[in-house]
DNA sequence: CAGGAAAAGTGCGTGCACGCAAGTTTGCGT
DNA sequence: ACGCAAACTTGCGTGCACGCACTTTTCCTG
């Protein structure tokens, strides 16, 4: 059944150490540890990937430059490849959802979502952009990059859903998940040009893909079909 | 960043073993035994997680069962959970594909893709209703079958592809992708029912969701939202 | 300001995924 | 029929994910 299309990969989020929605109360040191702990890791997992290639680095020395041990590494990321995305991924998820928020009420939320994903993903800090060229030079890292749009599911929901009222909650559920498939196709295309023949799957006829032009073409492409299932459950609460 | 929800879960299909496109000349010996070997593990996997719990199951124990290897079981399935899911999987991906090709040219698109995977899922069979009971006891293997939508998006998007012509290939991706994650999102629902309170993700307002009906409504429920998606993908082909 | 419970970190052991480098079978051309 | 090349199988070694039981840290409540 088709080729090697997508290998391993751990889907986003497979910590022991749960991070609850911001409560009201000042974090407390507890949490603001755990952040701490989380983002050495982060950064150590990049730099060293950075320093020597992405296939020298063990868990352990990771783990080691962060100051805790292996056990509690993989209490915050399930595989290797997680702790040295989720650098140049932070917390692009909940961004997404707030850049959604923030749009005036008026706008049409098919274009609202569009705009705020292009938004998010066009932000392309120094290091951010040096960390993606690592990212393509090895599968399993590519791969997880991907996985991290499973991740913008939930809080797009939560908007969505704010929008479309309670009767629309299944349809925003749906419309998420629509919205990260895509976002996860346009990226896909985005980093194809690493020169693999054997992209597109192994159906029949049509070979010919878009030459990948930028990003944030790319994304609006993509996004593009859903507009029309947008506008229809919009429709559908405010007649 | 929320719960554990979705934790690892092996993507569908890290096997080293290729299976072409089925060939035209007779599939040969080679062919044969590989499907012979493949269905052996399968069948080892579902029947010994059967009789003792899936707990129970050792890789090299289904490896014996089978007559193979360890380091050849796994060349066929990239994690135990894949083998005991596959047997009740089988190529329903393939199926669906093929379901959607046969409805006539005539009705709507979205419709015969609805009416398709509400036709491939519920096909019940006997042992295949007593596997799924068997998947809903461990998350492992639940998440496995979850994952098995995946493998859905290429087959479909071919099939789509066809109906909206080549200009439309690129959006034939979209919608396949958004009817894969529908179709996960509808079988989420359906195997709720075991108690876990903590399912929909941690977001703020209305925490009502359907109390879970049969599969085929979860499905279309599912599904219904994307079908203005495909209403005006079909539209801009043949107006 | 205790004291005790909850949560995070740690050491250890087990099974597993997967790369590599043989060995073996199958298919095909001459 | 022969033999070569490609494809599949296998043994071995390595690093890793993760459960379990235990220690340490943080937080809350009387």
């Amino acid at each position: 059944m088709h080729a090697s299309l997508r290998a391993r990969s751990h889907v986003w989020n497979a910590d022991t150490v749960t991070t609850p929605p911001p409560g009201l109360p000042p974090p407390g040191l507890r949490e603001r540890k755990k952040q701490a702990t989380r983002e050495a890791l982060r950064e150590a997992a990049l730099r060293l990937a950075v320093e020597r290639g992405p296939e020298q680095v063990r868990v352990e020395d990771i783990a080691e430059a962060a100051g805790v041990s292996p056990r509690t590494y993989n209490n915050y990321f399930a595989s290797r490849e997680q702790a040295i995305v989720s650098a140049v991924t932070a917390d692009r998820e909940a961004r997404i959802a707030a850049a959604v928020a923030a749009r005036p009420a008026g706008v049409r939320l098919a274009d609202a979502v569009t705009e705020a994903a292009v938004e998010q993903y066009t932000n392309t800090s120094e290091r951010e952009h040096q960390a993606l060229l690592l990212i393509t030079t090895q599968t399993a890292l590519r791969d997880a990059f991907l996985d991290t749009t499973a991740g913008i599911e939930p809080p797009l929901t939560a908007v969505i859903a704010e929008r479309l009222g309670d009767a629309g909650a299944h349809t925003a559920r749906v419309l998420a998940a629509s919205v990260a498939a895509a976002i996860r196709i346009a990226l896909e295309g985005w980093l194809r040009p690493a020169g693999n023949a054997e992209a597109a799957g192994s159906f029949g006829a049509g070979g010919l893909v878009v030459p990948s032009g930028s990003l944030p073409d790319q994304l609006r492409a993509a996004l593009a079909p859903l507009a029309p299932a947008f506008d229809a459950a919009e429709r559908r609460t405010q007649p």
